[in-house]
DNA sequence: TTTCAATACATACAGAATGTATGTTTAGTG
DNA sequence: CACTAAACATACATTCTGTATGTATTGAAA
């Protein structure tokens, strides 16, 4: 007497995978990285370390998923937040606001900007960033440009620094600072970099 | 026959210290802190475990103080390098400049800006430079306040983003980028920062 | 200057974690 | 129905961490 296909294995990779990005992220965001053991993951899961590394690579592998999966919910919510307006400026401060209120919930300031740099690298973690997140504020800042509505000052060194200041403000907010304190000030320096 | 008395106690013990932080330093910038192993460390300085663990409470505690060394000699560059200009925003800008500048050598960004974060934590990180680096900045801004040269916003939240801003250009610096390239843009958000 | 205490290590050990190698079960396919 | 391959599960070898304990050298009091 035997089940057969139960499960097709399609949808039965895609649950073991889900279930331990879902508890590694809870333990990373919790412990962090180093101070998270792969026996506690997938005890938490209800898995045993043979599937672990049978999806993934190694334990750095699987933050790297986790992290692809934050920036690219990060990146979602630029995409709503930020205000179609026809103010260049406007939008910059809208998409800011979105980027750092989205990356500073749900425990994405660990994954992405604490244990991202550390485990991962500064370089592999920029490019899942330019892919998910970055690029819209590029976009605009390009767009600003065109229209005349900031100084004429390069590209992507200011793309940047901005995005610097951004990661920062979500850093300090994890640390405790109100983000209703560094919102003005972030509009500030946009303002600032605005034609007079 | 006896050799005594070869090297008094205090001597003995800082030349210790010294071996096991510079060479501590040295692999956590090579190869980052968690891939690097004590045996590695005391190995490279010519000592044994013993040693380290009679120095330093455990690993994170010797990259605490080649942090908090870095983070002194960021200190002292930046008291140097910042011109005593009677104009605040001048004065902003060099410092700004020492610091990056300072930070981005050495291999500071790696035990300060990323390993610092990660191992130590936010929390006690953002302590340590505040004793050591984000002190001038904050003054050089409330300076900078008080003369009237820069817009009326509120203190701390400034010194959060322009701390974060110039943290993410060293980090850059790191990634590749020229700082001759960034440092227009910093001079430029200052600028934008200064009453018209 | 002898003796005791404390400092500065050195060595040995217990526990745990990582990645791999190998075994087993279940799904996919001709 | 038979065979392949995917999806795990288990066992193992290595290595690392922190601690416990042992030893030698220094400091200081008697």
């Amino acid at each position: 007497m035997q089940q057969k296909k139960a499960i097709s294995n399609a949808k039965r990779t895609e649950k073991t995978r889900k279930l331990l990005i879902k508890h590694g992220k809870k333990l990373f965001v919790e412990k962090g990285f180093a101070a998270t053991s792969t026996p506690e993951i997938v005890k938490s899961a209800g898995v045993t370390r043979g599937a672990l590394y049978h999806h993934f690579e190694d334990k750095t592998d699987l933050l790297r998923a986790v992290v692809e999966l934050d920036c690219a919910a990060v990146g979602e919510d630029i995409n709503r937040g930020s205000q179609d307006a026809d103010n260049a400026i406007d939008m910059l401060k809208s998409g800011s606001s979105a980027f750092v209120r989205s990356i500073s919930s749900q425990g994405r300031v660990r994954t992405i900007l604490i244990e991202g740099p550390a485990v991962l690298g500064q370089k592999e973690l920029l490019e899942i960033e330019d892919r998910h997140t970055r690029l819209s504020l590029k976009q605009g800042l390009e767009a600003a440009l065109k229209q005349g509505a900031i100084k004429p000052l390069p590209l992507q060194p200011m793309v940047e620094l901005v995005s610097s200041m951004l990661d920062g403000a979500a850093l300090k907010v994890e640390a405790g600072f109100a983000f209703a304190e560094l919102e003005p000030i972030i509009h500030a320096f946009i303002d600032g970099l605005a034609m007079e």
